[in-house]
DNA sequence: TCGATACGCTACGGTAGCGTATCGTTTCTG
DNA sequence: CAGAAACGATACGCTACCGTAGCGTATCGA
């Protein structure tokens, strides 16, 4: 039937890439097809609608490979996950405003057309409930929220806002509508909108209010 | 099967039952023992970790009797959605900054320790592939954000507001970081981070930088 | 009181999924 | 080339769940 293995390029996931000199290549590759594929699922369809036999069917990884693995499902879904969403970079444009706007517009892009992003409320109900995967989206929010993070404390080292800014704060005000708009408002997210975010947040322009 | 009855009261979805004074008392009691028990479920195991059977179990009532009320576990579950939340009475304190703060700090109460919303990230999931499911959560978060458009809104009539003011934008700069905070970030939710989230988005005090 | 309606109980068919067992085959390594 | 390790294929047992059927019982309303 349908055997959809790409042998082209076995590109190897940061989490088995620590023990992969010592790995076998078949080991490699099977882990990684089976990662992708696993992720791919959970993208269409979420945690719950992702199943281990389906895993095995569109991979064409025999499901006893997958079960040599990875123990359980549910370790097979969370190493899946904590691998998700897409490493921004740290903007350098010069000052505070400019690089908060160049983060927010990139992370409405991704919050608009990355994939991923269909699966986070899955996670984040799982993490409502497992304490494991609570801990696992614990680090994959630090990643997201990394980049900004230093933005922020690059300009109070530059003197562009107070050293008494509390940067999760900042942090929560500036992106919480974004993913506001996303998930929970479910209106578009146009870049007028951040553009507005940024400047209520930032307080560049007074409301002529006394 | 006989479709065709003496009385008027045939099949009515339990959705739309506004002539609830005219229906037998065992289906008002029936339908509010099953709706109760599953929202109890859900609040406790999410929206894929709620079962028709076990409904029945814990609530003492036929599995049978169930789907005579709800053609199929989809429909209770997303009926038993449709209600939850909490109605947010609009204050009227005076002046805009006071209502909003009335109305954040009450939502920030709610969103610790408010049962459903441990189950509020399920819907979400499921809004993201099920359309109908979609529907009945643009219900409930017109709902959820109606008080506050409404403050808004007395706030541009009194003139405290410019009449250009974007409501939508205004009620996704303040309620998103608190979202941001109780489901993304999960960081604690205290009254201290609601001030400063207000004072920044109304720029009440500010250092304006430059 | 009496007919209509709702309900409870039990059982069932069917499906999907988890995880295991067995055994033959391929592939890496020394 | 030979042994070891990994993989594939198939089958299986088990459980949970969905939704339905049949039939007897309880309850409502007139």
């Amino acid at each position: 039937m349908e055997k959809k293995r790409t042998r082209g390029k076995s590109e190897m996931s940061p989490s088995t890439e620590r023990q992969g000199h010592n790995l076998d290549d078949r080991v490699r590759r099977s882990r990684a097809t089976i990662l992708d594929t696993t992720a791919e699922l959970l993208f269409e369809r979420g945690f719950a609608g992702t199943s281990v036999d389906e895993v095995s069917r569109r991979s064409g990884v025999a499901k006893t490979t997958i079960y040599r693995h990875w123990p359980t499902r549910a370790d097979l879904l969370r190493d899946a996950c904590s691998n998700v969403g897409t490493p921004m970079e740290v903007p350098d444009v010069g000052t505070y405003e400019a690089d908060v706007t160049a983060l927010l517009m990139n992370l409405s892009h991704l919050l608009r057309s990355a994939k991923w992003t269909s699966v986070l409320p899955s996670v984040i109900d799982a993490a409502e409930r497992d304490p494991e995967i609570a801990r696992m989206y614990s680090k994959l929010q630090e990643g997201y929220s990394a980049p900004l993070r230093f933005v922020i404390q690059r300009a109070i080292q530059r003197g562009e806002l107070p050293n008494t800014t509390d940067i999760d704060v900042v942090i929560a005000a500036l992106t919480g509508p974004l993913f506001y708009r996303r998930w929970f408002s479910r209106e578009p997210l146009t870049q007028s909108f951040v553009k507005q975010i940024i400047r209520r947040v930032l307080c560049l322009d007074m409301p002529k209010q006394s």
